[in-house]
DNA sequence: CCCAGATACCTTGATATCGAGATAAATAGA
DNA sequence: TCTATTTATCTCGATATCAAGGTATCTGGG
């Protein structure tokens, strides 16, 4: 018989109960959840990040080239829709990682407007370790659930996010 | 027959398994969907905190303070507790919000270290209206699950968060 | 060919956050 | 009672992000 655990979301839901219990309150839990666990998730894989002299918004832009394969290069509109940040964000990002001699930028020769970010071999390099250490991390990260479980989650996220954008 | 649809995290999987066949990226998959629902999670509910002049942070304080019951007021330690970010941060959110004549602050008559803050009645008016309205979003942000996936999701989020924070 | 509108990217200014370190007050122990 | 340690909060500097607006370039219709 297993007992049901109390959590930080389950109290701030009696709260609310107690408070205002005209509000239908369900969907809050579900929702805190998903934030708190994106927050401790985050703060989890940024340590490996770190090992490697990244963060997440480098491991990203990385990441984003590294799987594309060969040539590892894409525009800055590419991987600003491939990332979810605005066309500022992304220019500092690629400041940050040219900076570090991690990518690569050229003017797009089929267009005056554009560029072509690259990965350079030190980026190439870096990005091919840290994301082995990585998906190591993240491993560990989902072993509290069983395999069918793990799937299971992945098929709830999948449809809520499929109706959301 | 229900028809697997790709969708964006499906399509990132499918090209690490052509660059990196050496990779179990199924936990990629999990979490990557995990961050990207938080990120348009947040963007949708942001649209309804703005509308009464809040944001995630200052929704996040007064929301604390509101659902604690009278007389409303916590120290800044258990808000930061509450609302997991470092005390620079509430510190500053305390500013904007004493600015905004959300809330009070009185030194706290049994600890000279520190302050009690309390919702003002302003802030007690707003952020009861708020919540009702956040509330509605988020039943609207969750309507593609029936009830019993959503409580299927709400108790892998559960487990999940149970072997890391 | 030309021009209006779309597109690609950058710049700027405002915010939110963190981490490290500072200060003041409480507390526990000799 | 003193003192060392802990605790509560703030300050400061660095960074990441967004939104709005600017410039250069492309593209499609007349």
């Amino acid at each position: 018989m297993s007992m049901a655990v109390m959590d930080h979301v389950d109290r701030i839901l009696t709260q609310w109960q107690r408070q205002r219990p005209d509000l239908n309150v369900a969907p809050m839990g579900t929702l805190g959840r998903l934030k708190r666990l994106n927050h401790v998730l985050m703060r989890a894989m940024e340590k490996t990040w770190a090992e490697y002299g990244l963060n997440d918004s480098s491991f990203d832009v990385l990441a984003t080239l590294r799987r594309e394969g060969p040539p590892y290069a894409l525009s800055p509109s590419d991987l600003m829709a491939s990332t979810m940040v605005t066309s500022g964000t992304m220019t500092h990002r690629l400041q940050q990682l040219e900076k570090a001699g991690l990518i690569e930028r050229v003017k797009n020769p089929a267009d005056g407007r554009g560029f072509l970010i690259s990965l350079s071999d030190k980026g190439f390099a870096l990005i091919d370790e840290a994301v082995a250490a990585h998906v190591e991390t993240q491993k560990v990260l989902v072993s509290s659930l069983s395999e069918e479980q793990r799937s299971q989650l992945d098929a709830l996220l999948k449809q809520l996010l499929a109706n959301l954008s």
